[in-house]
This record gives C-alpha cells, structure tokens and sequence, in this order.
DNA sequence: TAAAAACCTACTAAAATTATAAGAAATATA
DNA sequence: TATATTTCTTATAATTTTAGTAGGTTTTTA
C-alpha cells in the first residue's frame, strides 16, 4: 500500500517546476540536484509526464522543462496516476467494466471501489499550488519563530 | 499502491470464519477449500491474526479456528494493519513521531499524512459484519432475478 | 497410539522496484 | 559549421518484495 519513487519524484520534480514557474525553463540536472534525485533515474519519470502534455520541454543548448499549464491546474491525483500507472488498491478495479467472473458475488469489491474513491478523490482535492503554498507559510513561519 | 495477497487473504479468510461464527471451529483446510487458496500460504498468514488475539485457536484433532469476537467488533482496518505492516502510503510515516530530519521543510507531508487518514478512517468504517450482511443481500437479489 | 490438526522455520521462484549505462537526436551559440 | 549541452531512448543490473513450497514438530482427541 506504498507510493513508489516513481510517483514521490515526479510529485517533487513538479513541485520543484511549480516553484520555479514562470521563470523560464529548468534543466534536469538543475532538478535533480536541487531535490538531490539520480539525475539518470529522473530521466526515465519525466517523460511520462512529458508525452503526456504536463510539460513543456525543449532541447540542445540552453533548453529543458517547464510547466505547461499553472500549478492550481495540475491535482496530485493527476500526477500519481500518470506515473504510478494507476491508484487502484486491487488490481481487478483496474479495468472497467470489471472483467473478473466473480465480481457479483465477490463480498469486498465494493469494499475495494469505495477505498479506490476516497483515495483519488482525497488526492485530487490538492494541487500543486496548494503544496507551494504550504511550504512558502512554512518557511515563513521558520523565520517568525 | 496495492494491497498484497497477505491482506486480501487475511480479510477473505476473516470473512468465512465470520460467515461460520457459532457453527464452531473451522480447520485451515476448510477455509483453503472454500476460499480457494493454498493452506500452506494461509498457514503463514493465520498466526498473525492468531498472535494478536483476533481468533481462538485449538489444536490437534478436531481443532481449528474460530473468531474471538462477534463480526461486527472487527474492523476491515483493524484486519489490514495486522497483515499488511501498516496501511502508510510512504514509509516516513511509519514512525511516529515523524523521525525524518527534512520533516519540518518537507512539502509533501501533510499530503501523506491525509492520505493515510482517509485510508485508515476508510477502512475502520466498515465491519467485518457489513461484508457479510452485504453478501447475503446480494445472493438474495440473485433469487429474485 | 494413531490420526488430525495447528505451529514453525527455511527455502525458492518470479516479479517489481530502483536504479545505471551508453549512446542517439536536437538545438542554441561561438 | 563545430561544439557543447540538453533531451530522448533503450538496455541492463542489483536489490527487495511478493507469493508461494517444503518438510518437519507439537498438540490433542478419539
């Protein structure tokens, strides 16, 4: 019942993004070093996120990634899902309509489709920019203290 | 974010036991049978549930297993805890108080945290008696139709 | 005393996770 | 145009977790 790397980085590569919106493109390596990531493990998450048209990317010289939307626009349950493959907590929600010969009788499968909805509907309740937001109070709160 | 085998066949073993209360002691075998899963994995699975006083246990001849409560008095969290470690979504939160050094900056901890407390209010919501009710219910509408 | 049951520990195969490695393709700038 | 820099792509590998098997020990009742 864990998140992988896989959906914890892209999370905090596009926190990073988000933080450094609008302010032109940043390189991969710039990301991996600021969220002290594998660069070359990095390389294999961001273009799930790339071909899916959440980032901008451009390369040679010069180039890299940017957000392409803004951070209110991007859930944290759009992230996940992308780079987890999917939230379902048992792999027979994954398809629907469901295929398994057993579903009408089967005593948890709601018990299953009801933990899958508080689920995304929990992480698509917050966005990136709520978690920007959070951690510019948070810093400031460090200093009042 | 999967629930393991450990935890689905905790709960599907849960059940038939629930299903069997007041009819006495089921053997192992039984329970395999019915379920369909391999007895010597559940032997690897039952004695945590055993250890931690969910079931009464007898041995030898015409032993067996039988629930220690009534079904309502088990959570399907209570159950999960037990056989999947714990139901945190990362393993920073497994702890508590929360030993990771970044905490205080870290930007997705208030995210984990309010995952893990949906899943867990989630889950503590429904009884091991609301699986069997809901199963009766649904064998009766198969009558029906 | 024999059968049947729970109990215990070690082992194993397969899959998933978490990366590394090596290079190809694209592009801005000198 | 050459070069450095960057994204992009594919292959490989180590480690860990999952999902079981196997073989035997202990307990209990008939």
């Amino acid at each position: 019942m864990k998140i992988s790397t896989k959906g914890r980085y892209a999370l905090r590569m596009m926190i990073e993004l988000a933080q450094n919106h609008n302010v032109g493109f940043m390189t991969l390596k710039e990301i991996a070093q600021k969220q002290n990531i594998s660069k070359k493990y990095l390389e294999q998450i961001i273009p799930v996120l790339n071909r899916n048209n959440f980032l901008i990317a451009t390369r040679g010289f010069q180039g890299g990634y940017k957000l392409a939307k803004e951070p209110c626009e991007y859930t944290v349950g759009q992230i996940l899902r992308l780079t987890e493959g999917n939230l379902a907590p048992v792999s027979c929600l994954e398809c629907t309509p469901n295929t398994c010969p057993r579903a009408n009788e089967c005593p948890t499968l709601f018990l299953w489709e009801g933990l899958y909805k508080v689920v995304n509907e929990y992480l698509d309740s917050i966005t990136l920019e709520d978690l920007v937001q959070r951690q510019k109070d948070h810093l400031c709160n460090d200093y009042i203290i």
